[in-house]
DNA sequence: CAAAAACTTAGAATCATTCTAAGAAGAGGG
DNA sequence: CCCTCTTCTTAGAATGATTCTAAGTTTTTG
């Protein structure tokens, strides 16, 4: 897989160079610690990992980063209810399953063809830049299976 | 049409005695208030109507009624990003469209069929008690025809 | 190097919502 | 009718997530 592997932190320098930010290592951190997972982290959640690396930084720095990760499109802004905003590092197009007995967000993918449907339901003229769609329920009470 | 009428005040009144609450002037304005119209009031806005009507009314009471009538299944919150919470009389499953130009939400009916391919997006075990779809987008931007 | 621009930081401010504590209103039993 | 218990309403304080402010740092540019 010789040069094709593409590192996260490749997409970040580009990113931000592309929008004439600068590649800080606070916005390196921030970004990374939301990649190493698959959970959907709050700014706080975020905040004490990145901590446990760089003792200076401020939760409003983090905020900061977040806002620039969101625009430079690598991370997304995921939100239930009220409660505080969470970060999303999947890209793909996809709806949030909110497990409403253990808190946890499973990602799950939207077909085109559902996306397509769902667009379907406007009326006239109307156009839709982004369609939201969140689950909230429970997820399997058993131990799954032996996969993953 | 005789007596088959439903009047939604009689709703209400049902509906709170079937969960044991009290029937007030306060809950009945806070629900006329947002059945009066189809679009999705914050409770800062609800408390402004329903000023005028009752002058003594509090925002703090605003905010009970409302959950009174998210309990009783009356009402449905509705949320955008972190912004105020809005209210939605209309019981029937829809999504929400949400105008970022104008900001205004519209209510778009969902096919029991879509709702249906939705679910079956799901792994295994899991269910869902809800699903909160919100598009987000513009409108029409010539004036609709002469309908409405 | 000097100056300008972009970043980070701590703490204050904001804003929607919830909480607290006290008073008002309604239901029932005598 | 009173009395008492419970439910409601109310004003204002508290909360909690996020944004803002103002001052220092770092980086880039000339
Ligand atoms: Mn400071
Ligand atoms: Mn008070
Ligand atoms: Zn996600
Ligand atoms: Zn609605």
């Amino acid at each position: 897989m010789a040069h094709t592997t593409t590192h996260h932190s490749d997409d970040l320098a580009q990113r931000l160079a592309d929008s004439g930010l600068r590649n800080t290592p606070q916005r390196e951190l921030v970004y990374q610690s939301i990649l190493a997972r698959r959970d959907h982290p709050t700014a706080e959640e975020i905040f004490a990992r990145v901590k446990a690396e760089m003792p200076t930084i401020s939760l409003a720095t983090v905020y900061n980063c977040l806002e620039t990760l969101i625009e430079c499109r690598l991370v997304r802004a995921v939100h239930f209810e009220r409660a505080s905003t969470r970060y999303c590092p999947n890209l793909v197009p996809h709806a949030h399953f909110h497990d409403s007995k253990t808190g946890v967000t499973h990602d799950i993918d939207l077909p085109e063809e559902l996306l397509a449907a769902l667009k379907k339901l406007l009326p006239e003229g109307y156009t839709a830049d982004m369609i939201d769609i969140t689950y909230h329920g429970r997820g399997a009470e058993k131990p799954e299976k032996l996969k993953d």
